[in-house]
DNA sequence: CCACCTCTCTACAGGACGTAGTACTACCCC
DNA sequence: GGGGTAGTACTACGTCCTGTAGAGAGGTGG
């Protein structure tokens, strides 16, 4: 899958946290800090759509983006892609439940024992 | 800290498949599918080093290299990054949870449980 | 002294990413 | 209907990372 670059992600910030597709321009005028182009905007939404991030529809001439997958769904993504590059993944998961803090690990706990409830 | 590129985790592997320091020379002989040149892996090994990823110590005048972090810990660590990145940790760690396969997620259970007993 | 090992330094190509210009089309307002 | 505006597609360029490796320097063993 790879990781995104920072533009990129910021991009992915806005389109994730907006719960509506936007076009190249919304997305541009949301972008404050940075003064970028407009074309520059499209090209990195682009960019984001040919890789899977972002699927893209028609309205009038333009462009609507709007992510293929939540946030959640990429980080847990990201996090089990992570997962597969140690050769033992008992131990590694065993290491992440320790480094997770104490708030996160009820959580992660409570999503478990629901799972098996199921 | 940034993923390692693919002759970077493959060395990488190497050293964490050994538990011994090994040099440059021995690294290049365990690579034996590619045939690298000397100073390739050497390169390799070095920027490791710069980034943090291998220590290492003078044999002679030759250096041995050593993973400065388990494989473990790496992946843990990734894992912790990936969830960094988003906004609602909880709602990433809930949806990693209900997609770890049946057995890790038992792992995972019973590491959380023994912390708590802790 | 010579071959050799190992090191450090430097280099270069390819790909990803940030950034943007150009050229073309469709549309709206006066 | 002509010009500004918005939007698109295509192209481009600099930079950084990574894979790959050569050149040169300085010991080391025979």
């Amino acid at each position: 899958m790879k990781g995104l670059g920072e533009l990129e992600r910021s991009i992915m910030d806005i389109l994730w946290a907006e719960n509506t597709p936007l076009t190249a321009r919304e997305v541009g005028r949301l972008i404050e800090d940075r003064d970028l182009a407009p074309t520059t905007v499209m090209t990195v939404l682009d960019r984001l759509a040919r890789k899977g991030f972002l699927n893209r529809t028609r309205d009038g001439r333009a462009w609507r983006y709007q992510p293929a997958a939540s946030r959640d769904a990429y980080v847990a993504e990201l996090m089990l892609e992570a997962l597969d590059l140690t050769g033992d993944r008992d131990a590694a998961l065993t290491r992440f439940a320790r480094a997770v803090s104490g708030s996160e690990a009820e959580i992660l706990l409570k999503a478990l024992t629901e799972l098996e409830e199921e």
